[in-house]
DNA sequence: TGTACATCAGTGAACGCGCGTTCACTGATGTAC
DNA sequence: TGTACATCAGTGAACGCGCGTTCACTGATGTAC
């Protein structure tokens, strides 16, 4: 009663179910999900093809334990975000861009690459990381106005969207432009800079 | 010398050319252009499959033509771009905004459908008209700022970051949430009152 | 301790499907007489 | 004017390929004696 063991598991005391998560995790933080194939991680993995389904119904299942394993390493990895009243609002902005950029960069194109496919997102389509991290950003601006170190008369979530759109138009034009016409991404400095002054006198 | 006419022109004096053009044009409207397939626009042709490589070397060809095509239909339908020094720099941001978000949402679709296929989007890293617009917003706003009515401590390229940013992240949440979760898209006045006053007082 | 057997995770060839693409054939139309 | 023929865009069945998935088989390991 104890069968045999897939080959790339010989040494080591993982689960192959483990095993193959974290395969396909590092395959598609590589190179997104778009192209992404069963025999693909099997190989990569060094397993069969067939064994992927011995642990997951389905090539989705996979898919979204994978996705959740890749946000969680990334938003692991990241500086913690900061809290309201400290600092300066400027400093924590820049902070909290910093880490939306890194955010997005890394999860973003994962999402586009299953943007075929509306089974997978729809499971997702809460717990991109993106919208916990843009929640994050609309209440420590909520919080800051309420300090008064942000007007009366300012939009949290505008604010927060900006910053969001932001990372969104970084990460699309590297995706998008495969070309290195490379219109220079703004500075998180100046971006910064842009939404807490304006661009008009008054 | 005349050979026989597609049963779908039999009345009619466009090219089959153009007929399957116009076809790929007005799915690629729809429904973008992920999973779309030469089978299913032969159908909507009301055409053969195999047709379409008397006209074009390969599916990608019709797409590439499609897609400028949409491009172009879709900005010729939009109102025309505000000059500088003329109304007001709030009435022509927010006329720049209504713009690129009718732009951003006919269009990035399409281009995000193609995310699997680098080949086409080389073809179109530049033409997305996405460039464009964001181009013509920068040079609008170094006009103003020249005329002295955005300030000079500004920085134009970085403004239209932010608009071409939230442009972005409208249609991405659109494409990406398909549950109604809707995180509510600010308002575009709301947009462009907090990029002309920013968040804090000085 | 040594040997025969039962278990079942792992294996990988094969299946069914949809895709882009090809090509032998069709048939409406212009031309020759 | 009427008829036989040549042309070639249009047709759609069929090809090759890659995909996700299945399943009869393999073989390392625990168990029984």
């Amino acid at each position: 009663m104890a069968p045999r063991k897939a080959a790339a598991l010989r040494d080591g005391d993982r689960s192959l179910r483990e095993h193959l998560i974290d395969t396909a995790e590092r395959m598609i933080a590589d190179h997104g999900t778009s192209g992404l194939t069963v025999r693909a991680i099997a190989r990569e993995a060094g397993v069969a093809d067939g064994v992927l389904y011995n642990h997951f119904t389905d090539k989705e299942e996979l898919l979204a334990n994978a996705l959740l394993a890749h946000i969680d390493t990334v938003e692991g990895g990241l500086e913690p975000l900061p809290k309201p009243g400290t600092a300066s609002v400027e400093a924590n902005l820049t902070a909290y861009l910093a880490h939306g950029l890194a955010l997005h960069e890394a999860i973003l194109p994962a999402f586009v690459g299953l943007a075929n496919q509306p089974a997978v997102l729809a499971r997702f389509s809460d717990l991109t990381g993106g919208h916990q991290w843009r929640d994050h950003l609309t209440s420590y601006l909520d919080s800051e106005q309420t300090l008064g170190r942000i007007t009366p008369d300012a939009e949290p979530e505008v604010a927060a969207a900006l910053l969001v759109g932001i990372c969104h138009e970084t990460v699309l034009s590297m995706m998008l432009s495969h070309t290195p016409r490379a219109t220079a991404t703004p500075s998180v400095e100046s971006v910064i800079s842009t939404v807490l002054k304006g661009i008009i006198d008054y």
